[in-house]
RNA sequence: GUCCCCGUAGCUCAGCAGGAUAGAGCAUCAGAUUCCUAAUCUGAGGGCCGCAGGUUCGAAUCCUGCCGGGGACACCA
């Protein structure tokens, strides 16, 4: 339950009340009304800007229409106390016992805490990774890939029916490279000479496996023959070979996606003619020739008549092109026809993950969404840079000299879960320092260590607990069950508040796309915690475990298993898995 | 030349679809350990939220224009 949510409708029951009895005018508009933490502790657990909102509509000074609502919020069972502050706030304190409710709500609900009904079981695409099938993964993928399925994993949480999806670029003229390159391999594991690997072909080591398969498959039948026997075989071999490496990438790092979408099918299947028929029926295609680029005008640049796309109907800065020079379609048209079947397949909302370089890319395909239905709704997501770092100092990397870091050696070094957890510790659109020594330090600066050690501290303390008190009932549903009105120290009232914030920030970070934000809530969660543990430090009654009495022991042991519930759900959402011990 | 992203403490960054006195971590300084893991915690200093206008009860947040940094700009993917 979003316990704001659920005090806005009380909010506005009270103020249909009122309506009716005459005290405000009817049909006041309520939207923006919100009802939210406010930052300063002491102004109470909930403030509301009811008052500010409506006094314009109502004509009444927002003060002295705060007044009138005061007496029925203050009537509500969980209301201790209401006041007016500033402007014209209005501050709730709510009762201990309410609090102390959300403990027992959470502890009975388990990971299932925080699970949302905002997405009303809408159906939402988000596409991510669809790196070229032409070698392994690397570091600047690791993030996109995190990401999207962070994205999925909050969406689902939040009440959407979400598919992840992995469009394959398995068409282009870097699919011809690839296969150039796999055939190199291949005369070379028949013990031909290559020497350097050439100028425009990918030199990684991961094609030789490919070039060998090609030898135990076809033997010698395509040595010495032109490029047209063999092309398009090798082609077709050494982009499944690139996909099969790429899904086991992923798999290290605990992504599966459900539809792998091929960009050549598309090209075959008559997809992108359809896509475009679509697009010409609705009067957005059109040939004609375009404007040279202002500014920097390339080389060789020629006017030339072309299939265009009206993307500037749809805010686009330049219609674009659909058809290259030599008649076939572009990228653009084929990207057109792979939106136009998510559509088809019933998908309004879609969600596209890409680096940050592509951003140029986003209006157009935005635009061309907006033109195939207008009821869809694409929003593109942009990873910004991995930088990587080793103790402070900037990794060197290399296409051309074979040094560059891939995902497998990241996840290989430092684990999928610490991997996974800092790829979120930034805003997608902000750059991202990552460095190899700090992200495994153990200390508070490394936000995975320090919210996996709340986690494991909690799991310490419940492990404790049953060798202290050998008959105490410590599991769930005891706990839940147990006497919680013995929960009132500050810490504790302010930890549960905390917790009570999980369902609307898995609301909000889900509304806004923005799964990084669950990663810092984990932060300060963890942050919270830990402050309370060591007030145990100063005082020993200010302990989890109490010898003399069981009954707060037991009090104290369902809070601590709520927040171990709570960072679990939490780093389920980013797919990181929490650990009930440090080593 | 156009478009997109960014600009918040010395450094790295949050800031919740406009709210009250702008927050963390690191670094600096001062403290806490007969104890469930001190791998942690407490406190202090440190800010024209890039600049200038606008919108309104109220702006770091929304709009416009500048300045600075990054990225992208017919037919590649």
């Amino acid at each position: 339950m979003n316990v704001f949510k659920y005090f806005r409708a009380l909010l506005e029951k009270e103020l249909e009340t009122l309506a009716a009895s005459g005290n405000l005018p009817v049909g006041l508009k309520t939207d923006a009304i919100t009802v939210e933490p406010p930052r300063d502790a002491a102004h109470g657990d909930m403030a509301t800007n009811a008052a500010l909102v409506l006094a314009k509509q109502a004509a009444i000074k927002p003060r002295d229409l705060a007044t009138k609502l005061v007496p029925g919020l203050l009537a509500l069972d969980e209301v201790d106390d209401v006041e007016i502050a500033g402007p014209g706030f209005i501050n709730i304190r709510l009762a201990p016992s309410f609090w102390q409710g959300c403990v027992s709500g959470i502890v009975a609900s388990g990971l299932s805490y925080g699970d949302s009904t905002l997405g009303g079981n809408e159906a939402v695409n988000v596409e991510y990774v669809s790196a070229n099938p032409t070698g392994p993964l690397h570091v600047g993928h690791t993030r996109g890939a995190v990401f999207g399925d962070a994205l999925a994993n909050l969406l689902t949480k939040a009440g959407y029916r979400v598919t992840k999806e992995y469009y394959i670029n398995d068409a282009g003229s870097q699919i011809d490279t690839l296969a150039r390159s796999a055939y190199l391999r291949y005369c070379e594991v028949h013990g031909r000479h290559i020497g350097d690997i050439p100028e425009g072909l990918y030199p990684g080591d991961y094609l030789i496996p490919v070039g060998q398969a090609l030898k135990e498959k076809y033997g010698d039948r395509f040595l010495d023959e032109e490029e047209g026997a063999w092309l398009s075989v090798v082609r077709e071999d050494a982009t499944a070979a690139m996909m099969s490496l790429i899904r086991s990438d992923l798999e290290a790092l605990g992504i599966t996606q459900e539809i792998f979408h091929s960009e050549k099918a598309l090209h075959a299947s008559g997809e992108i003619e359809a896509a475009i028929e679509d697009l010409r029926a609705a009067g957005h295609i059109y040939e004609g020739v375009l404007e040279p680029p202002k500014g920097k005008k390339p080389d060789d640049w020629e006017p030339r008549e072309q299939t265009l796309f009206r993307a500037t109907d749809f805010g686009d800065d330049v219609d674009r092109p659909l058809k290259k020079s030599d008649g076939t379609y572009t990228y653009f048209a084929a990207d057109i026809a792979y939106h136009h079947d998510k559509i088809k397949r019933g998908f309004h909302a879609m969600i596209d993950v890409w680096g940050a370089d592509h951003g140029g890319y986003v209006k157009r395909m935005q635009a061309a969404v907006r033109a195939l239905d207008d009821k869809a709704d694409l929003d593109v997501k942009l990873c910004q840079l991995v930088r990587l770092f080793r103790a402070g100092e900037p990794v060197k990397m290399s296409k051309r000299a074979g040094t560059f870091i891939t995902m497998r050696d990241v996840v290989d070094e430092v684990g999928r879960d610490v991997t996974r957890f800092i790829m979120l510790t930034r805003k997608n659109d902000a750059p991202l320092d990552f460095d190899f020594t700090k992200v495994t330090e153990q200390s508070r600066d490394n936000p995975v260590f320090y919210v996996q050690y709340a986690h494991a501290r909690v799991c310490s303390v419940l492990r404790k607990a049953q060798e202290l008190f050998p008959h105490m009932d410590t599991d769930d549903s005891a706990l839940a069950g147990a006497d919680l009105s013995r929960l009132t120290r500050d810490g504790e009232l302010a930890l549960i508040r905390h917790m009570a914030a999980w369902p609307r920030l898995v609301e909000s970070a889900a509304e806004a796309h923005e799964p990084h934000r669950v990663a810092f809530f984990l932060y300060d969660l963890a942050s919270e915690f830990h402050t309370l543990w060591n007030r145990g430090n100063d005082d020993p009654s200010d302990r989890f475990l109490i010898e003399e009495d069981a009954g707060l022991t037991q009090a104290r042991l369902a809070l601590l298993r709520a927040a171990a519930l709570v960072i679990a759900s939490g780093l389920s959402v980013l797919g990181v898995v929490p650990v009930k011990e440090m080593r």
